[in-house]
RNA sequence: GCCGGGUUGGCGGAAUGGUAGACGCGGCGCACUCAAAAUGCGCUGUCCGUGAGGGCGUGCGGGUUCGAGUCCCGCACCCGGCACCA
C-alpha cells in the first residue's frame, strides 16, 4: 500500500465522495426549476438557461416508489432502484433535460405505532429520527435528489392536502353519462350539481343507483323520479349523499376483539385468527368509510392501454379489476311467505345456456334468506332427502346452513378440493325462458360479493354446477353440443346450440356468441333481463382504527350523528391529538359483538370541538377513524412538483409542465416510475383512481399519474440454516469441495431468497462504503445484470467494479505522485475508434437503461486505453463523461483534475462521430451448410459480388469444398457467406 | 385451472434470425518481487487431437429457414399473480 499512495482506494473514494456531496449540497446542483412559483428558476440556473436558448429545457420527471422509513437500517438490496433512477436522472441532465428527481417518505404506518405502544415514544419522534437516518444513508450514495422537494406523508403541510383530496372526492359523484373535455365518457362531478339535477329531474337516481350498485336510503326505495322533483331540499340532499365517491357503509370486515382492531385479510391466518397475538377473528359488518373506486373500473381498465407499463403489471390490474360482460336475468321465486311476487336476479356470462338452467343457487348471505322464517314451513313435494341437510323444514335447514357458513373462514370456504355443500330453500323459481319450475338452493360456492350473489345453475356447461348437480341428483340439460371425444361432465367449450328453443325464440344451431346476443335481447324485450357488466373489484375500505394515520376532515352534529359534515379548507389540516395511549381498546377475545373503540375516540378534548360551520358556533364530534397508509402514496407525485405551495395542491402551470399530456399520445404522468412489483395492484390502482378524480374535477391536466412504469428486480441472497433450522451468519459459511456448505465445521443447508437481518444474510451499504466506496457499490449494482431481473448478491464480486474504477483512475492519475498523466497529444486512430464505438454503444444502452452492458463497454474502453500506455485526453474526457452518471463522485473529481471548473453534472454527454464508429475491416464468416469453416477480414463496404469472389478464391475454402457440388451461395455482405452444398 | 415471465459455462450475465458465451467473478499460467500482496500480460464451454483442426453444445421433442439461444407447434421444470368470480 505504501508503494502507491495515490491509488483509488476505499479511503480515497470516501474523501472524494464526501467532498463532492458537500459541494453539490452547497451549490444546489440538482435543483430543478418550476415554470412558476417559489421553485421557479434560481439565479444560477437562470444564468445557465440564458446561455443556452430561450426555449425552456425539455423536462423529465423521474420517481422512485418512496420507502417506509423503517428503523432497522438499509441493506444493499434496498437502493437498487434508487441507484438506477439516479443514473437515469444524471444521464438525462447531461442530455440537457430539466430533471425533477427527489425522494419522500411514506411515514404513517404500523411499526412506529406499535413501537409507541410498547415504549410510549410518540410515533412522530420515532418517524422523524428514522427519516433523518434514512436520508443520511441515501445521501451517502450520492443520489442527485432535489432536497427542496423531499417530503414525508406525516408532514402537517402534506397531510393538509391529503385531507383536501379526501374532501374533493367526498364532494364528488360519478356521472357515467358526462363527457370530459377530451372525450372520455364518465366523469366525477360536484355533488351540488347532482342536487340541482335531481331537483330538475334531469337525472334518474334509481337507474344510476342500480348501475353503480348503490343502496339508496330506505325512504327512497321503490319511488319515482316524480317523487324526487317534488321532494324537500333536505330529502334531495340526503338522496344525493348516497352517490358520493366517499361514503360510509356497513361493510363486512375482519374484527378482532382481542386486539381491538379491524384487520386486513393478509393479517388473518388460515385458521381465522390474528397473525399477531393469535386471537379469534370474526367477520362482522361494521360502519366503515369507503371510496367508490368501482365507479372508475372501466376507465382503470381501458386506460391501461394508454400507459407504458410492463405487460405483466397491466395484466395483473386487469385481472384484479376483473371485468366480465354478461347478462342479469330475473327469476320469479314462489314460496316466500307474504311475498307472492318475490324474485331474484342472477348474473351470467352465458345467457345462451338459459335453457339449460335446471336449478338456482343463492349465496347464504342473500337478502331473500335473511329471514329464514319466511321460507316454507314444509318441504315441497319432490324434495329429495339429500337436499334437506337432515332438517325437518326448509326454515331449519337454511338457518343451520347460514350459521355454518358464517363460521367458516374465507380460506376454508374457498378451499380448492372441498366438496360442494348446500341445502334446498324450499323456494321454487321459474325459468323465464320456458316456464320450467326449478328448485332454489343455497350453497356457499356462490359468493355474496360477486355479481348478484345468486346464480342460475347450468350443470351441463359449468363444472361447479355439474359437481353440485351430481351430488344432489339434479337434472342436466345440454344446450351446447360437445365434441365427439367428450367423456362426460361439464362441457365448457364451444359448440352448436341444442335443446334451446321456445315458442318465440330458437337458438338451436347457433354458435355461442350469436346465441348469447339473441338470448340477452330476448330477455330485454320480455323485461326479465338485460346486458350487464360486473367487476371483481370491490370498493376501497378506507378507514382504520389506528392512531398513526391521517385524521378525517369530518365532523358530526350530535343531533344527526349519521350525517358526516366536511370541514372547510380553512380548517385544514386536522392534526392528530396528543394521547396517552396509542393502542385501541381491546376486549374479551371471544366477544364478537363488541365495537371498535379507536385510539382517537378516547381523546375527548379533541373529539368534541366547537366550530362555526355556517350555523354559528356549535359543538361537533370529530370522526375518530384514520386513513389507511395508502392515502399519502396515492398522490405524493403531485406534491413533489409544488412542495411549498400552501394555498393550492399544485399550481396548474407546474403540473402541466411536469405531468402534461405527451406528444407521443401518452395521457401524461411521471416519465419514469421505478419500484418493486409488490405494488403492482393496490398502490398503483389507488393512485390512478385518485388522479382520475382530480382530473375530472379539473385539479390536474394529466389523466394518469405514471406514464412509464419500470419494475426493478430484487437483490437476493443465500441464507444458511444449521441442523436445528436456525439461521447462521451467511458471511462465515464455507463452501466445501463436495458442493456442500458448513459453518464452524458443522454442515448447514443453503436456501435462496430475500436479504434480511433475521436471515443473517444482510449486507449493509455502510460496510460496502468502508471497503470499496459508494461509487464502486453503485457500479457493482448496475453491472450485475438487467435491472428488471432479480439476482444474487455476491460480495466477493464487488471487487471487479472497484478494479474497473481503479484502472480508470490510473489512466489519469499517477499513483506514485498524484499528478495527472493524461496526454494532450492526438490519439491514434484505433483509440479514436475505440472511444467513439464506446460512445455509440454506451449512449444506446443508457437510453434503454441497459446499464450492465453500458458498463461492459466502458470497461472495454478502459482496458484498451490501459494497453495503449499514456491515455490521450480526447479519449479520457468522453470516458469520464460517460462514467459520470454511474460513478458521479469519481467522475467529478477526474473532471475537475482535467481542468474543468464546472460540475460534470450538466456537462453535455459525448456524441459519437459516425465516421469513427465505422470499422475499417470486419470479420466475414464463411459457413458451409451453416457451419463456420473460415473467417476473412474484409472492407465493410465490400459488394456482395466481390465478397463472394474473395471467399471462393480462399485456399481454405477450396479445401473444405473439395469434391462437393455447390448448390447455392448466400451472401450477406459484409458479415457472412453461407455456401450450401 | 387461468394469466404473465423465465430456463445460455463453475457463478452473475452478453448476443437487430447471421462468428453462442461480450463484460465481470472465480480458476490456471507467465512477468515483476527474496517472497507475498498489488499490478500487468495470456489462457479458461466441453470432448478428441502434439498441432492444424474436428465432434458436441443455449431445459426436452418436433418444425420453418441457406442459417434458430432468437420465429412457430408440443412438453417438462422454475418464479410471480389470480382463482368455486357464475
Amino acid at each position: 500500500m505504501s508503494e502507491a499512495p495515490y491509488r483509488y482506494t476505499a479511503a480515497v473514494a470516501d474523501e472524494i465522495e464526501r467532498r463532492w456531496q458537500q459541494r453539490w449540497d452547497e451549490e444546489g446542483t440538482f435543483f430543478a426549476d418550476n415554470p412558476v412559483g417559489s421553485l421557479r428558476a434560481t439565479t444560477d440556473s437562470l444564468a445557465q438557461a440564458a446561455t443556452a436558448s430561450s426555449e425552456p429545457a425539455e423536462k423529465m420527471y423521474i420517481m422512485d416508489m418512496f420507502p417506509y422509513p423503517s428503523g432497522s437500517g438499509l441493506h444493499v438490496g434496498h437502493p437498487l432502484g434508487y441507484i438506477a433512477t439516479d443514473v437515469v436522472a444524471r444521464h438525462q441532465r447531461m442530455m440537457g433535460k430539466n430533471v425533477l428527481y427527489t425522494m419522500g417518505y411514506d411515514a404513517f404506518g404500523l411499526p412506529a405505532e406499535q413501537y409507541a405502544v410498547q415504549t410510549g415514544t410518540h410515533p412522530r419522534t420515532t418517524t422523524e429520527s428514522n427519516v433523518a437516518n434514512m436520508r443520511r444513508q441515501l445521501h451517502r450514495l450520492g443520489l442527485s435528489h432535489d432536497s427542496r422537494r423531499s417530503l414525508a406523508t406525516t408532514d402537517p403541510e402534506f397531510m393538509k392536502w391529503t385531507q383536501w383530496i379526501f374532501l374533493r372526492i367526498f364532494d364528488s359523484w360519478y356521472d357515467p353519462e358526462a363527457t370530459n373535455a377530451d372525450g372520455i365518457t364518465g366523469r366525477a362531478r360536484p355533488i351540488a350539481e347532482l342536487r340541482a339535477e335531481l331537483r330538475a329531474g334531469t337525472v334518474d337516481p334509481f337507474a344510476l343507483a342500480d348501475r353503480q350498485s348503490i343502496t339508496l336510503p330506505e325512504t327512497w326505495v321503490g319511488r319515482s323520479v316524480a317523487d324526487v322533483t317534488a321532494a324537500s331540499d333536505a330529502e334531495i340532499s340526503r338522496l344525493a349523499d348516497s352517490f358520493r365517491l366517499t361514503y360510509i357503509s356497513e361493510t363486512p370486515v375482519n374484527w378482532c376483539p382481542g386486539l381491538g382492531t379491524v384487520l386486513a385479510n393478509e393479517e388473518v391466518t388460515t385458521e381465522g385468527r390474528s397473525e399477531r397475538g393469535n386471537f379469534p377473528v370474526f367477520t362482522r359488518r361494521l360502519r366503515q368509510w369507503n371510496m367508490r373506486i368501482t365507479a372508475y373500473a372501466d376507465r382503470l381498465i381501458d386506460d391501461l392501454d394508454r400507459v407504458d407499463w410492463p405487460e405483466s403489471i397491466r395484466s395483473m390490474q386487469r385481472n384484479w379489476i376483473g371485468r366480465s360482460d354478461g347478462a342479469q336475468i330475473t327469476f320469479p321465486a314462489a314460496g316466500l311467505a307474504g311475498n307472492p311476487e318475490a324474485s331474484f336476479d342472477v348474473f351470467t356470462t352465458r345467457a345462451d345456456t338459459l335453457f339449460g338452467a335446471t336449478f338456482c343457487v343463492l349465496s347464504p348471505e342473500h337478502s331473500l334468506l335473511e329471514d329464514p322464517s319466511a321460507l316454507p314451513a314444509q318441504w315441497p313435494e319432490g324434495t329429495k332427502d339429500a337436499w334437506t341437510g337432515g332438517a325437518a323444514t326448509p326454515r331449519a335447514a337454511v338457518e343451520a346452513y347460514r350459521v355454518r357458513a358464517a363460521s367458516l373462514g374465507e380460506d376454508e370456504r374457498t378451499a380448492e378440493d372441498r366438496e360442494k355443500t348446500g341445502v334446498f330453500t324450499g323456494l321454487i323459481a321459474t325459468n323465464p325462458m320456458d316456464g320450467r319450475e326449478v328448485p332454489v338452493f343455497t350453497a356457499d360456492y356462490v359468493l355474496t360479493g360477486y355479481g348478484t350473489g345468486a346464480i342460475m345453475a347450468v350443470p351441463a356447461e359449468d363444472e361447479r354446477d355439474f359437481a353440485f348437480a351430481d351430488r344432489f341428483e339434479l337434472p342436466i340439460i345440454r344446450t351446447v353440443k360437445p365434441a365427439d371425444d367428450f367423456e362426460g361432465g361439464a362441457w365448457t367449450g364451444d359448440g352448436e346450440k341444442i335443446n334451446s328453443a321456445n315458442a318465440d325464440l330458437d337458438l338451436n344451431g347457433l354458435d355461442k356468441d350469436e346465441a348469447k346476443a339473441r338470448a340477452t335481447q330476448y330477455a330485454e324485450d320480455r323485461g326479465f333481463g338485460r346486458a350487464r357488466t360486473t367487476f371483481r373489484l370491490r370498493d376501497w375500505l378506507f378507514s382504520r382504527q389506528r392512531y398513526w394515520g391521517e385524521p378525517f376532515p369530518i365532523v358530526y352534529d350530535p343531533a344527526h350523528p349519521e350525517v358526516p359534515i366536511p370541514l372547510p379548507e380553512s380548517m385544514l389540516p386536522v392534526d392528530l391529538p396528543e394521547v396517552a395511549d396509542f393502542s385501541p381498546k381491546t376486549f374479551d377475545p371471544m366477544d364478537a359483538d363488541t365495537e371498535p373503540q379507536t385510539p382517537l375516540s378516547r381523546a375527548d378534548d379533541w373529539v368534541e370541538v366547537e366550530l362555526d360551520l355556517g350555523e354559528g358556533p356549535k359543538t361537533y364530534l370529530r370522526e375518530t377513524n384514520t386513513m389507511p397508509q395508502w392515502a399519502g402514496s396515492s398522490w405524493y407525485h403531485l406534491r413533489y412538483i409544488d412542495p411549498t405551495e400552501d394555498d393550492v395542491l399544485v399550481r396548474a402551470e407546474n403540473e402541466e409542465y411536469w405531468l402534461g399530456a405527451r406528444e407521443d399520445g401518452g395521457v401524461g404522468g411521471v416519465d419514469l416510475y421505478v419500484g418493486g412489483v409488490e405494488h403492482a395492484v393496490l398502490h398503483l390502482l389507488y393512485a390512478r383512481f385518485w388522479h382520475k378524480v382530480l382530473f375530472d374535477r379539473g385539479d390536474v391536466s394529466s389523466q394518469e399519474p405514471f406514464h412509464r412504469l419500470f419494475n426493478q428486480g430484487y437483490i437476493q441472497a443465500y441464507a444458511y440454516t444449521d441442523s436445528r433450522g436456525v439461521y447462521v451468519p451467511a458471511e462465515e459459511v464455507v463452501a466445501e469441495a463436495d458442493g456442500t456448505y458448513s459453518y464452524q465445521g458443522e454442515p448447514v443447508t443453503q436456501e435462496y431468497g430475500k436479504m434480511g437481518k433475521s436471515l443473517k444474510n444482510a449486507v449493509a451499504p455502510d460496510d460496502m462504503y468502508e471497503e470499496f466506496g459508494a461509487d464502486t457499490l453503485r457500479v457493482y449494482e448496475m453491472s450485475m445484470g438487467p435491472l428488471d431481473v432479480s439476482r444474487p448478491w455476491e460480495t466477493r464480486a464487488v471487487v471487479g467494479s472497484q478494479r474497473f474504477l481503479q484502472r480508470l483512475w490510473r489512466l489519469a492519475v499517477d499513483e506514485e505522485t498524484g499528478d495527472m498523466v493524461v496526454s494532450d497529444a492526438p490519439a491514434d486512430l484505433a483509440t479514436q475508434q475505440a472511444t467513439h464505438r464506446a460512445i455509440d454503444g454506451v449512449s444506446r444502452d443508457m437510453s434503454q437503461m441497459h446499464f450492465n452492458t453500458a458498463i461492459a463497454k466502458l470497461i472495454e474502453l478502459v482496458n484498451h486505453l490501459t494497453k495503449v500506455g499514456t491515455a490521450p485526453r480526447e479519449a479520457v474526457e468522453p470516458l469520464v463523461l460517460m462514467v459520470a452518471p454511474l460513478a458521479p463522485h469519481l467522475a467529478e473529481e477526474l473532471w475537475s483534475r482535467l481542468g474543468h471548473d464546472d460540475s460534470i453534472s450538466r456537462a453535455p454527454y459525448p456524441v459519437a462521430d459516425p465516421e469513427l464508429v465505422k470499422a475499417d475491416m470486419v470479420t466475414c464468416v464463411v459457413q458451409v451448410k451453416g457451419k463456420v469453416r473460415h473467417r476473412i477480414e474484409v472492407d465493410p463496404e465490400i459488394s456482395e459480388a466481390d465478397l463472394e469472389a474473395r471467399v471462393m478464391a480462399e485456399e481454405r475454402v477450396q479445401e473444405v469444398l473439395e469434391g462437393q457440388t455447390i448448390r447455392k451461395v448466400i451472401v450477406r455482405a459484409p458479415k457472412i457467406v453461407n455456401i450450401v452444398v
